[in-house]
DNA sequence: CGCCAGGCCGTGT
DNA sequence: ACACGGCATGGC
């Protein structure tokens, strides 16, 4: 899929932020929100210099939740982003360079513990802020496997779910590409979400779908 | 105007 | 365990 996707897409330039707590001010910003939104309100963050861990340390939280209103759910987000600094300042001395050096397996279940972090958001900033070889399970990627028939369509979305869609990954590229797992996990949830955008949003779309040369519309499936 | 977006969480069954 | 609604705003 990756290949496949890769030469029909080319390369997307994930995370399109320039510093690591970007990345993770991204990751908190784009749940369930457009990235476009996600862009004014990084926007209003760096022109209040708040881009940094410093600059959001000094904010208020009244002036956070203003600043990042444009992307929505704007009190849990500010709230959310508080602790996180917390959870930095307190256990790793403020420091995001020792937060990376955190074995993945401890550190995946420390940020999972944070307030308004679930799987996808813990694992963006694992493998797009700290550098840890973890593939991404999204909305996106389960439409996509459940379309061409990798995965089982099952009705809800429950935690269980994406763990196991984000084990399959992981076993898929291990098996297939042992090596270069991050920049491999990078690239193809990238390309995942521009697939899915392009051709996973109504069936009637999948007539070019680049993962298959006989779309599997047949089985139904809405969305 | 209605639907959706690069989810997560609390509550009820 | 799973379903369901709330969270907020802007794009299209």
């Amino acid at each position: 899929m990756h290949d496949l996707l890769f030469e029909a897409y080319g390369p997307q330039h994930w995370w399109p932020a320039k510093t690591r707590f970007e990345v993770i001010l991204g990751a908190y910003l784009t749940q369930n929100t457009s990235w476009k939104a996600v862009e004014r309100s990084l926007a209003n963050l760096r022109a209040a210099g708040a881009m940094t861990v410093d600059g959001l340390r000094s904010l208020t939280l009244r002036k956070l939740q203003l600043l990042i209103q444009p992307s929505g759910f704007h009190t849990r987000k500010a709230h959310a982003l508080k602790k996180f600094v917390a959870l930095l300042d307190d256990e790793f001395a403020g420091s995001l360079k020792k937060l990376a050096s955190a074995p993945t397996a401890a550190l995946r279940a420390r940020l999972l513990a944070l307030p308004g972090v679930g799987p996808e958001t813990a694992d963006a900033i694992l493998l797009y802020a700290l550098g840890h070889p973890v593939p991404i399970a999204d909305e996106y990627l389960r439409r996509i496997a459940e379309r061409h028939r990798l995965l089982i369509p099952a009705p809800g979305h429950s935690r269980k779910g994406y763990e196991s869609l984000t084990t399959l990954t992981r076993q898929a590229f291990a098996a297939d590409a042992p090596k270069s797992h991050a920049r491999l996990f990078n690239e193809f949830h990238a390309l995942t979400v521009a697939v899915g955008k392009a051709h996973c949003r109504r069936i009637a779309q999948c007539a070019d779908c680049p993962l298959a040369d006989d779309p599997h519309t047949a089985g139904d499936q809405s969305r």
